[in-house]
RNA sequence: GGCCCGUUCGUCUAGGGGUUAGGACAGCAGAUUUUCAAUCUGCCAGCAGGAGUUCGAUUCUCCUACGGGCUACCA
């Protein structure tokens, strides 16, 4: 108790020492705020060449899934994380989920039991509601901490009701009137008093640890050096930093990153729409432009630069750079920079997560797998530069392999002008169906031929056709659109179109 | 309520005692164009408020307001 928590940050021995952590607790999908925590630890690891552990926060069974580990080391997977130690890959400082390590926090609880730095409490939960109760209807008390009563019970009575099966718990006795101080690497130093932390939980009467507990004695265990985390987490540090003190283990170096709140300002949640990984991937996100923005959220290398690579984020990711300020998430700004990156692919890339993508839309999408190998070499240039996410790439494809759909409200609009429509539409037929070769730029050449023979405007003639041809006001650009249906089923779609206006 | 943390364009941020306070997204306007995009150009827009320190504060200090976190046998 007399050690300061100075300088005790000095454990790193060399940048091969260094070991950082991501802990999720496995509630569901690994969400866009540990996503940005992992990412974050990943990086300095991999900048420090130090090692990188997964390590599952399991304690609250009531609330966890066992699925949801999976589904967490997928997404870290797919945007590029590895880890070195980890409850699927093990290492020399596990196991690595906390449900296995039951035995352990046991043992360092009663270890600190003995050394008097905790007690056992027999008070029932229903005791302490009760005790909270009373305290609280007291005018002048404005929080409440528990009054140690178990703590003076005297040796003969703890061992009486722990032979007699009365249920426990084991508190940490938490020093008086002490300054609890700690260097952020973010927030900078934070200092409070113990007297604002009361005696907490360390153990629970079902054996299993509380949060505070086993996160401060798996660190201290695994070796971890750095403690990156949530600023959610800044609160607690005091507790943990408790926990340390009674062991007499050396403190890492504590960095919290600022919080990701939604639009809105409030704590990122559901009702802010899409907050898990696997959402945006299969919103048709790349793992690339997630990286990018959430690199940018909290972090920045310079007054300039918004694009960043893996590679660069690796090169210029540094922990001292990081601000205090909690970013709101904004939707608009990742959606750019996802259509930036698919902009910026070469096509043979693409193709490939577009197929990829296909493939597992089997529902929606029931036409020959190989047409599509064909067509889509040809599909790719002509959309690429108009999608914002992978998803928008299928809408727009599909749109190649189904029959033309007619909006009456479009048809109505068209035939505002029945007469010339008819016209040009028939002229259309005749022209490109004289046409040898059916590439791009002659049938451009048909089509403006036709525009001037009937002295109408450009943009009225190729609104028609493509009226005729797509079905709607908006297409991709339409000679290339039109080479990629083909001669025949262009003239199909002429004349479908001409009989329904008619 | 208590404790801890924060506050630069609508959003993400750069900057930092003397700057025309910089960039990006969004928005708006224009150019280009067969439509929509993309692209290019331009515009709009910010230091929460009040004291203090100082020759000079957006920058440093304090207060207020607002926001967030923690305050559990959740993590």
């Amino acid at each position: 108790m007399e050690k300061t928590e100075k300088n005790t940050n000095e454990i790193i021995s060399g940048p091969e020492a260094i070991r950082v952590r991501f802990a999720p607790s496995p509630t569901g999908y690994l969400h866009i705020g540990s996503a940005r925590t992992a990412f974050f630890n990943w990086l300095f690891a991999k900048k420090t060449k130090g090692r990188f552990i997964l390590r599952i926060e399991d304690t609250d069974i009531s609330r966890h899934l066992e699925e949801a580990i999976e589904l967490i080391m997928d997404s870290l997977k797919w945007l590029g994380m590895s880890w070195d130690e980890g409850p699927d890959i093990g290492g020399n400082y596990g196991p690595y989920r906390q449900s296995q390590r039951k035995e352990i926090y046991l043992e360092y609880a009663k270890k600190l039991v003995e050394n008097g730095r905790a007690y056992y409490c027999f008070c029932s939960q229903e005791k302490l509601a009760e005790k909270r109760k009373a305290f609280m209807g007291d005018a002048k008390a404005d929080y409440y901490e528990y009054d140690r009563e178990c703590y003076y019970l005297g040796p003969g009575k703890v061992r009486e009701n722990l032979e007699g099966g009365i249920p426990w718990t084991i508190r940490l006795l938490v020093p008086d009137d002490i300054e609890i101080k700690f260097e952020d690497l973010v927030y900078g130093s934070i200092s409070v008093s113990s007297n604002t932390q009361e005696d907490f939980i360390i153990i629970r009467s079902n054996g299993l640890p509380t949060y505070n507990f086993s996160a401060a004695i798996d660190d201290i265990l695994m070796e971890i050096t750095h403690v990156i985390r949530g600023e959610d987490h800044l609160s607690n540090t005091p507790k943990q930093i408790l926990v340390y003190r009674a062991l007499n283990a050396g403190l890492p170096v504590f960095t919290h990153l600022p919080m990701i709140l939604g639009a809105d300002g409030t704590k990122l949640s559901k009702r802010h729409g899409s907050i898990s990984i696997e959402a945006y991937r299969q919103d048709g996100f790349l793992a690339e432009s997630i990286r990018n923005y959430l690199s940018l959220l909290g972090w920045s290398y310079d007054e300039k630069t918004t694009i960043l690579s893996l590679n660069d984020i690796l090169n210029k990711f540094d922990l001292s750079q990081i601000n205090k300020r909690p970013a709101r998430f904004d939707y608009e700004k990742l959606l750019w920079l996802n259509g930036h990156y698919l902009r910026n692919m070469p096509d043979k890339d693409l193709e490939k997560l577009i197929l990829e993508k296909i493939r597992l839309d089997t529902k929606t999408f029931n036409a020959n797998i190989s047409d599509i190998d064909k067509k889509i070499k040809k599909i790719i240039p002509i959309i690429k530069e108009r999608i914002k996410t992978l998803n928008e790439a299928l809408d727009i494809i599909y749109v190649f392999f189904r029959p033309v759909s007619y909006q009456q409200d479009f048809i109505d609009y068209i035939k505002t002008n029945k007469d010339t429509a008819i016209n040009v539409i028939d002229d259309a037929i005749l022209l490109l169906s004289g046409i040898r070769d059916f590439s791009h730029d002659n049938i451009e050449a048909a089509l403006r031929n036709i525009s001037e023979r009937k002295n109408l405007n450009f943009r009225k003639t190729a609104e028609i056709i493509r009226a005729a041809v797509w079905g709607s006001k908006v297409s991709p650009p339409m000679f290339g659109t039109m080479e990629i249906f083909g001669k025949e089923e262009c003239a199909l779609r002429l004349k479908a179109f001409k009989k329904i206006i008619a």
